[in-house]
DNA sequence: GCTTGACTTGGAGTTACTCCAATAGCCTAG
DNA sequence: CTAGGCTATTGGAGTAACTCCAAGTCAAGC
């Protein structure tokens, strides 16, 4: 599979995978005769994985560190699988605090549209 | 008002006040005799609704031109206040986009917990 | 045989800070 | 009287996570 399809199937682009590929986010892509990319399976996964652990905000670094545990030869055992751990039950603390401050934010913007609609004279 | 006590009241850090001084974000500062600043009244307030617009994820460059709007003479005026507004409502669509997101990582997270804790054989 | 289009690379640019250095005025405590 | 702590200034470097750009390669299509 070209990096164009991995992309579209994983939901990032083009240069955000060759990005992660330079920063060593990724287990080594493999290349055809033209020298491209040819994701295939398991790397495939692994980055539709990666943008779900982005986009729950996880820094890039430990993202990083949960590759390289997931990707170790003993990914498996109880102190590799318990890091891994830790760091979705510290994200899924901080979610939850985004979610309350979303939920501020969300009020304050209603309330300062509140107060231009009055003054403009529109309904909503 | 001295900064410190200014980035603690509008929930900045003193840096920040200072890179939104130089970027033009807030109107000019006043300083009392020993060349400080002196937060006061209008500035302080504008201080904390910046806050609040940044809390939103508005970029700055938006912010920037939702302060010169807010700041002009005109300010009141129609146009003025509907570009404002139109500015509030973009937000705001984007917050609930955000949301949205926000409950999908979550039910990601969730998921994935569920794994490992039930590969660790924890409870919960 | 030339254009088009997908791909490659390395490096520069972007956003919104954040930190650092160097220098200096003023005030308080020891 | 001196050291420490707060403030100020300009200027520049560093950070995260991309994002864009220029220059180049290669295969296919008209």
């Amino acid at each position: 599979m070209p990096i164009a399809q991995a992309a579209a199937h994983a939901g990032l682009s083009q240069a955000t995978i060759r990005f992660y590929e330079k920063s060593g986010m990724l287990p080594k892509i493999a290349r055809n005769a033209q020298g491209w990319h040819d994701v295939h399976g398991d790397t495939l996964t692994w980055l539709v994985t990666l943008g779900h652990l982005r986009s729950t905000g996880m820094p890039l670094a430990n993202v990083k560190r949960f590759a390289q545990s997931a990707h170790a030869p003993d990914c498996n055992s109880e102190p590799q699988a318990r890091m891994r751990l830790a760091l979705l039950r510290k994200r899924a603390a901080r979610l939850a605090q985004r979610r309350a401050d979303l939920a501020a934010c969300e009020t304050y913007l209603t309330h300062k549209i509140g107060i231009y609609t009055a003054l403009l004279g529109e309904t909503s």
